[in-house]
DNA sequence: GCCGTTTTCGGCCCGACTGTTTTCAGTCG
């Protein structure tokens, strides 16, 4: 998939074109078309062909013509020529927190520093201070910048955003004159990767809050400190995390919400139906002249803009303000809507729990069905079940359901697709399961075409009903495999083969913007947590917000389902 | 560069914090 390199050289010749001091309203039109590529699921080479992108809104004539240059080329004349007018390296300035375009044009043109090692050595002799618009304090603070970046993993998983949100709203809580406590940013929107945690309050005298946040014993260092706004980097277990928390009044904590909500997308296109409106909409509410029409919650902000409300799962400018519009949002799923949990494994390969623990835990959880899918043979590192042993283990799970009540433990396995595309157990032992799940753990950086026709060849299997992490991403690890995912999907759909949406935030697999290609074809999900141990039922929640994020209502999702519906699915693949 | 239920030209989203300034520019979200 070529978005993500096209992508990218729209926004470095945003990047430098800002530099340039160039159009600021023409800059932001290279980012927005940016952003429309790296968002779209399908492959630019197919949009473009089909003839869609050019009914785009946001592509105009110019962006298609350097669209089109970069699929026939790999490269675009006018990316190549802004490359002359900078020294590359510039564009790595831009990337330390605190240094902008114009600190960049100015350390340039001023000390001829192109890099970060000649801006370091800049700093230390003391020239950077020296400069007009810099000192001392603006020269440390850039210091700053650089270290944390050299230090930075970038971003962080939800989990460990949670994590940290848990941490500093536990704190803010036992706060005297502390109101509504609310998460914001991209953690509310449950975005698969977080930059920074975004905290609300609700409080009457900010600087007194700001001033206790900053001060408290998890903070590892203080960005900022004003009257409204704190900004600090804390300890967590996992990783050290950006948090900002800021103070609002009562009756803007709505418009504050929706505000610090954003994204930043969605946000721009609300404020351009306000202005249309003669409106004015901020973070203090929505403002007719001067007078505050809206604030106090953000569903009055919506139905004051003639929209229903949306849910912030859905607030990614894809869509969902149009059907807001119209009354088409979907109803979302909801984690009180999940029925079971269809992959889960135990200690007879790689978890740490046995059978029954595993089923009790759900039963605790109101699942009325589990499947037990350990791996199998081929995943050796895994302590994959033999034949035999899942023969066994089956006969296991028919008495376990004798003994445990409340619950319906399924028989199932995660099986391997081999480099061929085969399966890791035959035909006659898979029709004993449940339900099958098949998942490729070797292999990962094989061609397109390969990776690809080996699940498509697994989905023809008529005992696999499910592929597990179709595309093998681990967030900030691993990329996902270069796997087709529009014939993937297309072959699901054939093959009455659900994919799934694996809830642990290390993979969120399939992503969002999947979950809507799939459901627009029909495909079924399911939802599951990959759960090698109690606590990794847990994680249900993220998975179910990553399906809601690409659109998914309850009856997109397979384990939404009760029992008997899930066995008659499965038996009608079957020969 | 893009777009049109005010517009085919003239607009294009909003405010806090910081540091360097004497009223504001740059950066960030």
């Amino acid at each position: 998939m070529k978005n993500a390199v096209l992508s990218e050289l729209f926004d470095q010749m945003a990047d430098i074109m800002e530099i340039l001091g160039e159009d600021r309203f023409r800059i932001n039109t290279y980012r927005r078309v940016g952003r429309i590529i790296a968002d779209v699921p399908t492959d630019i080479e197919t949009l473009l062909a089909s003839g869609d992108l050019a009914k785009t809104p946001g592509i105009g004539k110019s962006s298609l013509a350097k669209i089109e240059e970069f699929v026939k080329t790999g490269t675009i004349t006018a990316h190549k020529q802004l490359l002359t007018k900078i020294p590359p390296t510039l564009l790595e300035l831009l990337t330390i927190p605190g240094v902008g375009p114009k600190g960049v044009k100015t350390i340039y043109e001023k000390l001829d520093v192109k890099t970060i090692a000649e801006l370091k050595k800049a700093i230390k002799s003391g020239s950077l201070a020296q400069l007009p618009g810099f000192g001392d304090k603006k020269a440390a603070g850039i210091a700053k910048g650089i270290e944390f970046l050299e230090k930075s993993t970038g971003r962080i998983r939800l989990d460990q955003a949670v994590e940290a949100a848990d941490i500093v709203t536990g704190f803010l809580k036992k706060l005297p004159g502390i109101g509504k406590i609310q998460t914001a940013g991209s953690l509310r929107r449950r975005a698969e990767t977080i930059g920074d945690v975004d905290i609300l309050v609700a409080a009457k005298n900010g600087k007194k809050i700001i001033d206790a946040f900053t001060k408290a014993a998890f903070i590892q260092e203080v960005l900022a400190a004003g009257a409204t706004k704190g900004s600090a980097i804390i300890r967590t277990e996992s990783a050290p995390v950006h948090v900002d928390v800021r103070v609002v009044p009562k009756k803007s904590f709505g418009a504050a919400a929706q505000y610090f909500t954003g994204s930043k997308q969605h946000n721009v296109r609300l404020r351009e139906i306000a202005v249309k409106a003669k409106l004015k909409l901020n973070e203090y509410g929505l403002f007719k002249a001067d007078k505050r029409i809206a604030g106090a919650t953000e569903e009055e902000i919506y139905k004051k803009l003639g929209m229903d409300f949306i849910d912030p799962l859905l607030r990614e400018d894809r869509g969902e303000i149009e059907a807001a519009k119209i009354h088409t949002l979907p109803k979302l799923i909801d984690f009180k809507d999940i029925k079971g949990d269809l992959h889960v494994h135990t200690n007879a390969s790689d978890g740490n729990t046995d059978i029954s623990e595993m089923a009790r835990a759900a039963r605790d959880m109101g699942y009325k069905y589990i499947c037990i899918t350990d791996h199998s043979k081929s995943s050796a590192i895994a302590n994959g079940l033999s034949t035999k042993q899942l023969a066994n283990q089956i006969k296991q799970i028919r008495k376990l359901n004798e003994k445990i009540k409340g619950i319906t433990i399924f028989a199932g396995t995660e099986m391997d697709i081999l480099a061929d595309g085969s399966v890791d157990f035959d035909n006659k032992l898979l029709a004993d399961l449940d339900f099958v799940i098949a998942s490729i753990h070797s292999g990962l950086a094989s061609s397109r075409e390969k990776v690809t026709t080996r699940t498509l060849k697994a989905m023809d299997n008529p005992y696999v009903n499910c592929i597990a992490h179709p595309t093998g991403r681990l967030l900030g690890q691993r990329e996902p495999m270069d796997i087709d995912m529009a014939a993937v999907i297309e072959h699901a759909a054939q093959t009455h083969t659900a994919l799934e949406v694996n809830a642990n935030p290390w993979r969120l697999d399939i992503k969002d913007v999947h979950c809507k290609m799939a459901i627009e074809a029909k495909v079924a999900l399911v939802i599951g947590t990959d759960s090698h141990s109690t606590a990794g039922f847990s994680l249900m929640g993220f998975g179910v917000a990553t399906a809601a994020r690409g659109w998914a209502t309850k009856a997109d999702v397979l384990n939404t389902s009760p029992l008997a519906k899930i066995k008659s699915w499965v038996k009608a693949k079957r020969p």
